[in-house]
DNA sequence: TAGCTTAATGAAAAGGTTTTCATGGATATA
DNA sequence: TATATCCATGAAAACCTTTTCATTAAGCTA
């Protein structure tokens, strides 16, 4: 593999003058130039990067922590900012999935040196931990945690807001009797969206009967395994709130075999609007969540960190309620009986 | 930044004893040992990537190449890398949708001294021109493409024999008049696709009438928009081969739109057998690639490539047939005549 | 106790790049 | 023509690590 030793022995220069010729650092004889630039290319001279970090501190390389990889909301945020990242020349380190906190922090420890900064989604994760972790040189965007730790930018979704939207359009079409299914346990962006639920009945002064916020997952199967709990309450509630569009998806599914018509005898909500939820059978109301945005405008300020042009902020992009054929009004010859 | 010069002069030893001690790579007295290891923990000390890169040429980074990152199948392959990259202690470097070859041709080339491997998945390139852009010092495995460059390893679904198999389990229902759907045209695996399902036509002496083969691609919506299509040819087919899930699934979308029944008045199959089909109303017939394990086995394999333990190989992965609701046999009543 | 072997340790080189500093020549000014 | 200024260029240092080589001390044998 060829050194700018070569290229600078081939052209008859000092490595200095390849140097810069090839960075335009500073004016060189045109003579010169055209001899370490063919020379260059002749050799198919490509810079190490190794070389170059150790001595600028700077890898042209961002680092992405992600929760999980699965399904396609993840698959859409990896999308947005795999563009993002080429668009302005840097490449993508990405680590997904941590089975512990350990994990994640070893993680973070060795991709301190690797990255000129990080995108950190850990919904699960002290963003003040991370920051100490990774020490205070490395610029870091977080993603949809609660905190931010100072001096970082933080992007979040209104989960709160599209949540009470959700919630709103149920209530508005006459649902008094709502089951919210629950995320993870300990995911910060499940809690806002359980805030969301609540602040609209409490709103519009709905009590909640005992069991209806049952705890689930972000995953079809969770929904489609609590249908026959929630068709077994005592009366029938008239419509079901998933935590994303994914559990959603094993609601329909379950009360599609159970027999159960949706929406006539049971509204369903989801919540992310990933591409296929508009496939579903029937196409489900749910919030669009812009998870594709949120990829690009956190490699976009992660940019713009590494390269001074500092703007801390902190940026909320607004989750908007996206009706289908998945709800409708309660029907009440068969809703409320049973 | 603590550098090795920091945790030698608070140890009181020299930089050499410090590697030594770090890297258990020679014997050291014990109490310079046990000085070493405190200072080290006290200062935090990470060693620096890229000088032990430029010394041992060797980054710890693994590079994967995939065409596009959207939907279930490629998370899940996303997800079945990092899993085994992280289990063996590796960095993965990520770069994903590639709008021209040129564009792959850049990344390949700055990929180059990045990793120290590569995989491929690139369907639409040809294998030999990557093996010569990125140089024969780096370890390749190819996924998924016609031609294996020599001397890297391959590894592939038996895509022909997927869709030979479900081909075959709609003749064996009954079905004599096909619609196939066509992937991305210049993807070879849509291609052994194809190849697949004209040889168990052949196979069983049916001839394919005019317009039975459509191009589509690997998205939803081209599925939907060929359902009016396919719904106007004379006589009507009795069953839609989708050359993916995705697809598969706005067929079916387009099929409830226009009131066909599935699997009574129309059969639909799919490929990959993605999470979400078994999911979709109704359940999806289609064919099981074993995406995830390919994740598994192409890190698994580029590790040992990279260790020297060296055994090219072919790799073939088998494609099973897996039948739900979406095929059945064809309804005469309705079918046959239109 | 002298001479030898062995073990532990430090000094120094190498890896490829960028940039500062110094030097040489050429051009412009007086 | 002599001097001052500027521009192009090369040498060398720095970035941080691993490893070879040489050195010193210690332990052992005769």
């Amino acid at each position: 593999m060829s050194s700018i030793k070569d290229v600078a022995r081939l052209a008859g220069v000092s490595i200095s003058t390849v140097s810069r010729v090839l960075n335009k650092s500073a004016p060189v004889s045109k003579d010169k130039r055209v001899r370490v630039e063919k020379a260059a290319r002749d050799l198919g001279y490509v810079p190490n990067p190794a070389a170059r970090t150790l001595l600028l501190r700077e890898t042209g390389v961002l680092g992405v922590v992600v929760p999980y990889a699965t399904g396609e909301f993840f698959s859409e945020f990896l999308s947005g900012v795999d563009q993002t990242a080429s668009d302005n020349g840097r490449f993508l380190l990405i680590s997904i999935s941590h089975r512990s906190d350990r994990d994640l922090h070893r993680a973070l420890a060795n991709l301190n040196k690797r990255v000129d900064g990080l995108v950190v989604w850990a919904p699960e994760v002290d963003a003040a931990d991370v920051a100490e972790l990774v020490g205070d040189e490395l610029p870091l965007v977080f993603l949809n945690s609660l905190d931010s730790a100072k001096g970082n930018d933080l992007i979040d979704f209104d989960n709160y807001g599209g949540m009470y939207a959700v919630a709103t359009h149920l209530i508005e079409l006459g649902h008094r009797d709502i089951v919210f299914i629950k995320g993870p346990p300990r995911a910060s962006d499940a809690a806002s969206r359980l805030r969301g639920f609540r602040a609209a009945l409490l709103e519009h002064a709905i009590e909640l009967r005992p069991g209806r916020e049952l705890q689930g997952e972000y995953t079809v199967e969770a929904g489609y395994n609590l249908v026959n709990t929630i068709l077994s309450l005592e009366p029938r509630p008239t419509a079901i709130m998933a935590p994303n569009d994914q559990s959603a998806v094993g609601v329909l599914r379950g009360l599609h075999e159970a027999g159960v018509v949706v929406p006539d005898e049971m509204s369903v909500t989801g919540f992310d609007d990933v591409p296929s939820s508009s496939f579903a059978t029937p196409t489900l109301t749910t919030a669009h969540v812009p998870v594709r945005e949120l990829g690009e405008i956190a490699i976009r300020k992660l940019v713009e960190r590494i390269e001074g042009r500092d703007e801390l902020a902190q940026v909320h992009l607004s989750v908007d309620l996206v009706v289908r054929n998945s709800s409708g009004p309660p029907h009440r010859s068969k809703a409320s009986t049973s």
